[in-house]
RNA sequence: GGUCCCGUAGCUCAGUUGGAUAGAGCAGCCGCCUUCUAAGCGGCUGGUCGAGGGUUCGAAUCCUUCCGGGACCGCCA
């Protein structure tokens, strides 16, 4: 139930109806009628800008319609005062009935509560994490996966057919470095010395690839040329690697619908389908780039290759499919890849990649816009950098990884939880600052531990009412007559679970999980708030002592809390503690 | 040089896609523990929303020109 929509609905109907009476022009566009909470809550519970956007189609003084709307809204027993106000809103003051039905509709929606069928079940692919299988997972590659794997959540909540992707790099020269590297651990296995020259991975994590090999293949491999051992050694070195990702992925709670590789494109004429198709356009042409401009490399000289004419599709300058040697360019299998989600029938694409490949984003969309014929939407969210500081400074660590922060050593340090709580407290573009000391912090400067808080809170009331005898099953609560909930710290957290459903559809329709920590952190503010005031009006307190009805009420609004925060942590991929120790 | 992102309180950041007097947290100041967990709550102070111009009933939000910071810029992936 998203309360929004339904009072939105009813201003819509009323203007209908006026329309009928002959109050309105017929036929009005009503799609930029919208009914929002009004920023200044002085101003009442809810706010519609009907009279100011149908003015000018109707020609009318926007006071006018608003006062004639606002005499048939008054007529709904939702509605206690609609007011006229500033250049032409119409406030809406709602009657507690409403507030209290919001908080029975969230224990009786349990889990579901807030859920919107806006997406329709449309498919949705959202391709994040895709790091190259050369190694674990650093800490660059976490905010990617835990911003992926929230917002699938997201969605699927929202009403999507939500598939999780990751793309293995697995076709390029970077698995063949993999491979020589693997090769030296795996003589190192037998015994010789490890030649790990400039270039090679020189992570101690290869050392279990190279005694695999050893296991696998005795000494068999060590005096063959590299040309008889390069394919084996590297596939199985990046199905270890892979391997390991997998469970990197699995310490943050991330699980993969589907694996997809780079390399199983290739030799199966994927490839060239995709080009052909492109071709078939006239997107691809033999061609010579201009230099960059302004600033020229070097040792840029003019080469023909094969281009494709992204400039056709928004991009700015045409981008080559094929080296000058005649083989694929990255963007090649990308575009195949790319082709590939069109045609398994997705309704939408969201790639999620770091900002380092924020030059891509332009081909990218214009070749799915060509290829797709303009009807699946790609949108592609850029990951910024996360900073990693320990009690303000820069924080280092490198267990056995070599130079980097591996994704391990950060959920083993703050916990799975924690990190993903914290890469969600910023919109996907902007930096983000993850300080160990902080994160850890069990203070109110900790959004965590601050959500975190206000559930214990809640279950510790609960405890303490079923030691008294009262039954606080979410069925019973929902039962209850709910009127006695009235005073206005009360309603004031009821109107904060009413706003969850439209945040939902919010954060959802701009793919942004980061809204729903945002939102998190202002529920808990308002139970936190209401929960002292019960140290001043004890009548305020959710667990009356001996009053196991009243008690019961109350208890039932700071369930509903405890639901919302159950959903909202749900979505964050964050398991909610019953108690803080 | 080009493209993209960012610029909001002393600091870290939100800002419901164009709504009314721009909001939180931290820091600073003042209060609140005989209490369902004070690991918390309330109040005060603090802003030319980087700058200028434009669009309209209305702009932090959209367009444009600058300024400042970052990322990327053919045969790397």
């Amino acid at each position: 139930m998203n309360l929004f929509a339904e009072i939105r609905a009813l201003v819509v109907d009323a203007l209908g109806q006026m329309a009928a009476d002959g109050a309105l022009p017929a036929g009005l566009d009503l799609s930029a009628v919208s009914v929002e909470p009004p920023r200044d809550a002085a101003h009442g519970d809810m706010a519609t800008n009907a009279a100011m956007v149908l003015s000018k189609p109707a020609a009318m003084q926007p006071r006018a319609i608003a006062e004639a709307l606002a005499a048939k809204l008054a007529a709904d027993p939702r509605i206690t005062k609609a007011e006229v106000a500033g250049p032409g809103f119409l406030n809406l003051r709602l009657s507690p009935l409403v507030w209290q039905g919001v908080v029975k509709a969230a224990l009786v929606d349990g889990a579901g509560f807030g859920k919107s069928d806006m997406g329709q079940g449309a498919k949705v692919n959202v391709e994040f994490v895709s790091a190259n299988p050369t190694g674990p997972m650093h800490v660059g590659h976490v905010r990617g996966a835990v911003v992926g794997d929230a917002l699938s959540n997201l969605l699927a909540f929202a009403g999507w057919n939500v598939t999780r992707e990751y793309y293995i790099n697995d076709g390029g020269a970077q698995v063949d470095v993999l491979a020589r590297s693997a090769f030296e651990r795996y003589r190192e296995a037998n015994g010789l010395e490890p030649e790990i020259r400039e270039g090679l991975y020189p992570g101690d994590y290869l050392i279990p690839v190279g005694e695999a090999l050893k296991a696998k293949y005795g000494t068999s491999l060590l005096d063959k040329p590299e040309a008889d051992w390069l394919k084996d050694v590297r596939d199985f070195a990046t199905e270890m690697m892979m391997q390991m990702i997998r469970e990197d992925l699995a310490t943050l709670g991330v699980k993969m619908d589907i694996y997809s590789s780079e390399k199983a494109l290739y030799g199966t004429g994927e490839i060239e389908a995709a080009i052909e198709t492109l071709r078939g356009m006239d997107l691809i042409y033999d061609g010579v780039l201009e230099p960059p401009k302004g600033k020229t490399p070097e040792d840029w000289e003019p080469r023909e290759q094969t281009l494709f004419r992204s400039t056709a599709h928004g991009d700015d300058v045409d981008r080559p499919v094929k080296k000058s040697d005649g083989s694929w360019t990255y963007f090649a299998p990308d575009i195949a890849y790319h082709y590939n989600k069109v045609r398994r029938g997705f309704d939408m694409l969201i790639d999620i990649f770091g900002a380092d490949h924020g030059g891509y984003v332009k081909r990218m969309k214009a070749a799915v816009s060509a290829l797709s014929g303009g009807k699946v939407p790609l949108d592609i969210k850029l990951i910024q950098l996360v900073k990693l500081y320990k009690n303000g400074e820069p924080f280092k660590m490198s267990k056995r990884a070599g130079t980097f922060v591996t994704l391990r050593d950060v959920v083993e340090e703050a916990g799975a939880d924690v990190t993903r709580f914290i890469m969600l407290t910023r919109k996907n573009d902007v930096a983000l600052d993850f300080d160990f000391a902080k994160v850890l912090e069990q203070s109110k400067d900790n959004p965590v531990f601050y959500v975190q808080y206000a559930n214990a809170r809640i279950n510790s009331v609960i405890r303490k009412a079923r030691e008294a005898g009262i039954d606080c099953s979410d069925a019973t609560l929902a039962g209850l007559d709910l009127s006695g909930l009235t005073h206005e710290a009360e309603i004031e957290l009821a109107k904060k679970i009413a706003e969850w459903p439209r945040l939902v559809e919010i954060a959802a329709k701009g793919n942004e999980p980061h809204r729903v920590a945002f939102y998190l952190y202002e529920l808990a503010s308002d139970l936190h708030g209401l929960w002292n005031r019960g140290n001043d009006d004890l009548s305020l307190r959710f667990y009356q002592e001996g009053n196991a009805a009243t008690s019961a009420t109350k208890i039932a609004l700071a369930r509903a809390t405890g639901v919302v925060i159950g959903c909202g942590l749900g979505i964050l991929g964050v398991t909610p503690v019953e108690e803080m120790r």
